[in-house]
DNA sequence: TATTGTTATACTCTATAACTATA
DNA sequence: TATAGTTATAGAGTATAACAATA
């Protein structure tokens, strides 16, 4: 391990805090906080699953999914049904309406956010497509 | 805007949501919380200044750095002195014991970051230093 | 007994509104 | 009047501990 790496890990620890904080704060006027867009993502990238693998993709603890769950259901973003065989797990699927939500969403809502990308450069945003990349492998290496 | 613009403010912002909640979980045996360090690395960076300098740099309103201040202040990292010209602004200033953590921070607290950074090729490593240096262009943007 | 999900509870972070002191 | 900071209050997000139902 470098300096450099270890300057990196403190400097890209704040740079996500404070962008964090910041599109947290941009979306007062959206039906959905973050928290709730993400697990519907991740519903919409994996498909159903239940409460538990949700809180894992989503590296949560279970009983802040079942928060989130709960205000997405009474949304009608998404649907608890039983689970066909083991009657302690439940299965939680996007309705319509929270497929409805989460194309609104991606393809119009990000505003202050693509605003800052139209001021990149092509290279600029290559950058950013592929630090996503890895950053979501953190996230799923310890799955 | 592209589509591919659109798609990553959605990605980047997700990845970045995902990605804070890892850090603040992961900190739960340190001095400071990410938002106390990421305070203190302002402070750090820029030197001392008023509360309003601090609130505007962190992106956050005004009583809620008195809250990051007051916390900061009553565990020794920053002191509070009254402004020479003008009595109703103070100066916020990193003490010793400040400098000390936020040193001890960057270059040993950051586990599980590095072990994830460590895991990556020189040539990641400068996608993310890139992407790091152009997320930080957007959170200063608006000044 | 072990696992899944939920309920109860508490803490951190952040915001808006109202207040105080100074310019 | 306008500005800087604080206090009061509220809401979102997350956690741990305890509980209920099922395997």
């Amino acid at each position: 391990m470098t300096l450099d790496t270890r300057s990196l890990a403190s400097d890209l620890s704040l740079a996500v805090v404070r962008l964090s904080r910041h599109l947290r704060g941009r979306r007062a006027d959206s039906p959905v906080s973050l928290t709730q867009l993400s697990a519907l993502a991740s519903l919409d990238e994996h498909g159903p699953m239940t409460p538990g693998g949700l809180a894992s993709k989503e590296r949560v603890q279970p009983p802040s999914m079942t928060r989130v769950i709960a205000s997405l259901a009474e949304g009608g973003m998404v649907s608890r049904t039983p689970h066909p065989t083991d009657g302690r797990q439940i299965i939680v699927s996007l309705t319509d309406a929270g497929h409805a939500l989460l194309a609104d969403e991606t393809s119009a809502r990000e505003k202050w956010m693509t605003d800052q990308l139209a001021g990149l450069d092509p290279e600029q945003l290559a950058v950013l497509r592929r630090s996503i990349d890895i950053i979501g492998g953190f996230v799923t290496n310890s799955d």
